[in-house]
DNA sequence: AATTTCAGCTTACATGTGTACGCTATTTTA
DNA sequence: TAAAATAGCGTACACATGTAAGCTGAAATT
């Protein structure tokens, strides 16, 4: 077996023991290298051969994040070409990504608010995205001006996100319900853009 | 001395040292209890004293800091009586709490995500607290129906939030610009939920 | 005045941590 | 085929942690 390959593997799976130690009661701060180690199947000091530190597997599991995140808004725009809605869709789409991502978003919301300042920048970048695309999307389907799509969008994200953090770990209806909560939502602030507009010109 | 007298003085002494350790670094799951007893001047033994656990003392933490969130509802309240628009005294308000309160609300919008389900919950009634309180106001002022004024109430708590985690550690100007973004998406929800109403009849 | 209570202390121990150091076995390169 | 590189391991150490056990002196109670 080649040695690149090797290792590639054996890298894979510190990052997909990581993940599985993110559950409800951890966070990036609270895994120990030797713990993540024990989990991969390795000797502790044998992790230093693929990460320097457990400060940089932290800040590759972020990047894994952010990328599954950009798949989702892939997703999602696809999904919209085919009609049904796009709040509608975007926030169906949403919760069955929190549904298969359960830690993998857990991730995300958790380093948002955690301890170290650079994993926070880190998800800010990724929540940056979202807002960027969004934002755009907004100007060339409905012609606001850029500073109110731009106020609409980071209100619409930051509004899917907190619903994400309550399905997080509900019950199946809950979600559901929390779902139809926030399409409404959504829709007021959709609504109450499009009249600012009105009242801006 | 009275001697229970003294005992509460070195429980004050207890929280007010864990307090100041939960700066931008430190999460409850992160202090230590030697480290608070250290910065609080008592043996680590001694701890035991006053809080079964380091849990014991989590929870009064967040139990003070939702002491503080319903005295900034009941400040913010007076000064809207004495007129300036309620978004706005509200946000203003809302940020030099917790620009003056820093790690209360540091504390706060951590747990809320954190890893104690304890924490979470207590944090979640805290935040409940608000949207109960929100919607009763939005319905005696608007008259909204009830299902669209708990919407908007909990749409414009969850803004509220977010935009606190923004400027928590933000410069003042960013502080600024974050409130004034923040006011403007209120109204969005505002608006669109008048709408709601108006469409609903 | 004698006795009880108890906040706070010191000492002690088992456990988990990060990581330095050097070895080994196998792949890669020359 | 010989030499170099390297992924992974075992051992080791210094350090921080939670907490058990028992002591002490001062306050509270009798």
């Amino acid at each position: 077996m080649n040695r690149q390959e090797q290792k590639l593997r054996t890298r894979r799976s510190i990052i997909e023991a990581a993940f599985s130690l993110l559950d409800e009661q951890r966070s990036l701060s609270s895994i120990s290298l030797r713990e993540v180690a024990r989990a991969a199947g390795i000797a502790p000091t044998s992790f230093y051969r693929h990460f320097k530190d457990i400060d940089e597997l932290g800040l590759t599991l972020v990047d894994e994040a952010g990328l599954a995140l950009r798949q989702l808004m892939r997703q999602a725009r696809v999904r919209i070409a085919s009609g049904g809605g796009v709040i509608n869709t975007s926030v169906d789409t949403f919760m069955e990504f929190i549904t298969a991502n359960n830690n993998v978003f857990r991730l995300l919301l958790r380093e948002h608010t955690g301890t170290s300042m650079a994993f926070r920048a880190a998800v800010l970048r990724e929540i940056k995205h979202f807002n960027v695309e969004l934002t755009d999307y907004t100007i060339s389907t409905t012609g606001l001006p850029y500073n109110i799509a731009n106020l609409q969008a980071e209100a619409m994200v930051k509004l899917v996100f907190s619903a994400g953090a309550e399905a997080l770990d509900a019950s199946d209806e809950q979600k559901a319900n929390v779902a139809e909560r926030v399409k409404l939502q959504l829709r007021f602030v959709v609504n109450g853009a499009l009249q600012a507009k009105a009242e801006q010109t």
